[in-house]
DNA sequence: CAAGTTCTGTGCGACAACGAACATACCCCC
DNA sequence: GGGGGTATGTTCGTTGTCGCACAGAACTTG
């Protein structure tokens, strides 16, 4: 569970290189409207909002910010997915939060914030659409559905990390991981994935072995199966009665999305 | 760590008739601005807002929201002391933030979400100035001021949620203890509150017994002092130390406000 | 004062996770 | 095809917390 290196890069992440071995699904048409917060503006609210866009490439282990970093940019996931971290210490880390694209990363800036309050890590690597701070709060002074659709988007994200808090403080390690693997596997909409257990542990706050004991009897029930760096969900219906009750807690949430 | 009977009021909570004996300090001129939000307006700003503004008396153990309730009134804390609650189960419920005079109770409602997520209580009695959904949305939408102010405090409380999520996940329960009590001492501003172990537990996510434990170690070392339900924090200094980094982490934020 | 309630303290076996160290297995590249 | 790095698996003693049960202490009420 310890970081041995807190380097600023991907700790304990297998290689970055050799990724490609494993091709990324692709999501849709790959548009950034990809993004379901920006595909819950207007034809014309899009279009424009689309000129200060700029598609990029994150990959695997890329730090977007850290915690007390000003803000540079602002990131709409298309098929990506960044986790969010705290640290109590250099040592320990634990994953607060995760963003794919049914979100922003930056949060903060929608509240008129500048600074991150926590690291943002590239988890799956994939394509995201950025603007620039500058142009992110010019845009959004003035766009209204923009501002709803990330005012809504920080209420769940707020949900989903009190969710999480209670969940690290009762879940078994196990459930917990398995929890993990159904809520990434939602947001790359995909079932195969490349993460260690090194990683893994660092997400939910445990030890390396802690993870593999977990992933070994998660395979050996079936549930999913692993090697070097790429995991597999096999059954996805029984892997979720294998995960603790906060996965559907969280899920309901943004499916139905209370607002009112 | 178990509610053993989940009613919408006070679980494990003391009696609230006896709160009385020891009559809470009050602070300041226990004018509405002692709230820190509302003292952020200006003078005409603040004038006018208290035309919308009822004082409220709340009591220990009254529980403001439950999850999915409709928000009715937002509440801004004077003296007294509410504490988000989210539950993963009919038995296991954590304590995942606290709002003090520092903040708003609803915060929600200042993203445009008529519903809590989470279950908000009042843990220490006392005023607050609450405000009905209709008024606070009517005043919200053209105050610029309240919004920066209300905005700020959003990302606070989401970067304090988002500690304590980590520091469940790594920290005993003595060092949880110490900081939760300092804390809890910081916002109600005094250095005795009345609350039992049964309470505390709920709020740490521990059993009873791992409070007492954790309780009776830092009164041996002479740092609190307590019996039946009535806590006084001894030496504040030491009891920081032996309380985890969590809680200067969080109070720096909160007192050097990293906007911008 | 006696009875009942609430709060606190202790003891028990069980277990998951801890930190550390070492053992295999796999892959890539020279 | 051997060597070096990376990923996974196993073991060991320790610790914090678990669930349960019961005993004492303090306050409230009749």
């Amino acid at each position: 569970m310890l970081l041995q290196n807190i380097s600023p890069v991907a700790n304990g992440l297998p290689a970055a290189p050799p990724r490609q071995k494993h091709p990324r699904l692709r999501v849709g048409n790959q548009s950034s409207a990809a993004n379901l917060v920006l595909a819950a503006l207007s034809r014309e609210e899009y279009q424009r909002i689309l000129t200060s866009l700029e598609p990029v490439e994150l990959s695997y282990g890329q730090v977007l910010y850290e915690p007390k970093d000003r803000i540079r940019h602002v990131y709409f996931p298309t098929d990506c997915l960044v986790s969010l971290l705290t640290a109590v210490d250099n040592k320990r880390i634990l994953e607060v939060g995760m963003v794919g694209n049914e979100g922003m990363v930056g949060m903060p800036m929608a509240l008129g914030i500048g600074v991150s309050a926590v690291r943002a890590l590239v988890q799956g690597g994939g394509t995201a659409m950025r603007m620039t701070a500058a142009l992110f709060r010019a845009e959004f002074r003035n766009n209204m559905p923009l501002q709803r659709a990330l005012f809504r988007y920080t209420h769940l994200l707020m949900a989903q990390v009190s969710q999480t808090a209670a969940c690290n403080r009762f879940h078994d390690a196990e459930s917990r991981l398995a929890r993990w693997l159904l809520m990434t596997s939602d947001r790359v909409q995909t079932d195969e994935f490349r993460l260690t257990h090194e990683f893994l542990a660092h997400m939910l706050g445990v030890r390396r072995v802690g993870v593999t004991k977990a992933a070994s009897d998660l395979q050996r029930r079936k549930l999913i199966d692993y090697s070097r760096g790429n995991i597999r969900i096999l059954d996805r219906k029984r892997l979720e009665t294998a995960a603790c009750p906060c996965y559907r807690i969280v899920k309901n949430l943004q499916d139905h999305a209370q607002i009112a």
